[in-house]
DNA sequence: CATCATTGCTGAACCGCTTCAGTACCCTAC
DNA sequence: GTAGGGTACTGAAGCGGTTCAGCAATGATG
């Protein structure tokens, strides 16, 4: 493997200074009051040598690396069944391409947790984009830090943090009184991770507004499962008590599919024997039959959105924002249906 | 925003030299013989002024940045409603980590396609991923510039570029064999790209073999539908013909997903009215309904394969294979069943 | 007691680039 | 004739590490 051509040898065979190819190469000759002659020769030399500044030098010197990392909960994160992930790095790197910023996808470090907030300070990237629950240690020990930091599709715990985030509340009152509209009143939900705020707020949202309607809903009609494979017999005993629950509130899209086929696999019809939400309202609602009724969050504006919110940050701007809160909307699909059993109460 | 802590703040804050530093915190102090005591001194000044190396200086003394690039299609890419994305990225991560190098994803550059290439091989990353289409001219322009390659997923048209991939014509060949098993005999063929050399061969292996056994498809009965919004009023051209096929097999699980929608919205039964084979067999197969059979390779572990075969290139090892083909199975679901109207023939 | 090996540590160079503070030169103006 | 001011360019330092060759001190050996 040969010696990559450097910034010297393009000074050398063009005569000049290396400082001189540097800000001719920079775009910043006229400023310097470099004539147009030399910089001339320097570009042409420099495309006949095919010269291509290194960049990690660039980075050392400038003391910026123009990298953000993504960081998800761990690897297994990836194995969600929607497309939520996708639709996430779909906003950040397109976002990333207009900021240039390169985007690195970051789970964990092979030593253990303690070692990811000193991997990602450690000056290989200049901001991170956290998809972490709330109370997660990584988030006080990169503020501790000094990286800039947003969370965004979590509200973190710690105070000052920069985040972009649906109303998770109001979403859970959407998918209430859309249910309670339909006139059902047998509720249940599926809630998610106890240490995210966010799905707390779902579950809230969903209870408060169903209670206050005088709806039934119970701490035994609320089930958690986090990840797809968590516990699918909750649910299965769930359904199978007398007087199941007629409609259902899942927290995440993804889970609202398990549930959808589990729900199909013990005989049950869809939406006639049972109405689902789910939540995100990902493309891949679409792909599910019925289509999944599911509360929407705007999942690639708002990964954009996170993304230049930490591209300002790192640049030392005041972003016009530092917690942005979208307001959730419901897109009624075929997975919710009338009440069938109201009638009977 | 204070300096962060050198290497040689602990070295005087510990009285000696910054050398003597470096050794010892990485981990070669027996070997460059300094003292139980040294070590230990040092150790614990570096634990106190919390210090933590600096990545990039570290990457411009080695000349590595322990890193590699991902490089799709472009943003768009992750428009996918299936689960390949998620699954491909699991592998690259959970591979990445254990190989301990860092994962950049990477699209495309917002200056145009030709300065991709001396983006990535700018010593940013010490290799690259690639998936794109055979004839792509990133491939070729990165294995002039000398950076390590690995295509997956894509068998690439440039000799000596390693690969991971399917054999994608056995997987055509599965499908065909599965479909006339079933007694279908009028077939049809939703294709990809045709700039792909693997979707080519996918569309080869099936073409050939239901030729072979005397069945009945011609130029008319394929279908190009590259991504999954692409010319949705082909399918269903081809599907109110006189004498519709009874079978099609749909190159990727993402576009067959569609496929489906579209079938079941022109009034079509599914799998009674017709049978449709996928290709990936990502999990989503399974949150559909019915249940698509598809052909699979196993993305995850590919992925994996890549990682690994890239490293091991990065490394200046010499890898036990630089092109491997995983053999393709059939995951046999509910979308396919025994032809209604061979009878009728 | 001179020689030699071993132990324990470090100075200086280097990786490839940027940036600050000049310098050298020439032209104009009083 | 010289101060003043552009114009065109560069030397040296610095970013934060690593690595090689070498050096001083110590103890063992003949």
């Amino acid at each position: 493997m040969m010696r990559r051509t450097t910034i010297g040898d393009v000074a050398r065979e063009a005569g000049v200074g290396k400082v001189t190819v540097s800000y001719v190469l920079n775009g910043r000759a006229r400023e310097r009051g470099i004539s147009e002659a030399t910089s001339q020769r320097i570009i042409n030399t420099a495309r006949s040598l095919n010269y291509t500044a290194n960049a990690v030098g660039q980075m050392l010197a400038q003391r910026r690396t123009n990298a953000i990392a993504v960081v998800f909960q761990g690897a297994s994160y990836f194995a969600s069944t929607s497309s939520f992930i996708p639709e996430v790095l779909r906003g950040v790197c397109e976002e990333g391409v207009e900021q240039r910023v390169d985007v690195m996808l970051h789970t964990n470090v092979a030593d253990g947790p303690d070692s990811d907030a000193s991997y990602l300070a450690s000056g290989r990237v200049d901001g991170a984009l956290i998809l972490r629950d709330a109370g997660d240690p990584l988030i006080k020990a990169l503020k501790d830090r000094g990286l800039p930091i947003v969370s965004f599709f979590s509200r973190p715990d710690e105070a000052d943090v920069p985040f972009v985030d649906t109303d998770n509340y109001s979403g859970g009152r959407l998918a209430a009184q859309h249910l309670l509209g339909l006139g059902h009143r047998r509720l249940a939900m599926i809630a998610g991770s106890e240490n995210s705020v966010d799905a707390a707020d779902r579950k809230n949202g969903f209870v408060a507004t169903a209670r206050a309607a005088g709806a039934q809903i119970e701490d035994r009609d609320i089930v958690v499962m986090y990840s797809p494979l968590d516990q699918p017999e909750a649910f299965c005993r769930l359904m199978q008590r007398p007087n199941p629950p007629t409609a259902l509130f899942v927290w995440s899209d993804d889970v609202a599919f398990q549930c959808m086929s589990l729900a199909t696999s013990m005989g049950l019809e869809l939406p006639r024997d049972l109405s689902i939400v789910g939540f995100d309202s990902t493309s891949a609602c679409l792909r599910v039959s019925p289509n999944l009724t599911s509360i929407r969050q705007p999942i690639t504006v708002m990964a954009r959105a996170a993304t230049r919110m930490l591209t300002s940050l790192m640049r030392g701007q005041t972003p016009e924002m530092d917690q942005i809160v979208f307001p959730p909307q419901i897109d009624v699909r075929a997975s919710t249906a009338p009440c069938q059993v109201s009638a009977q109460r």
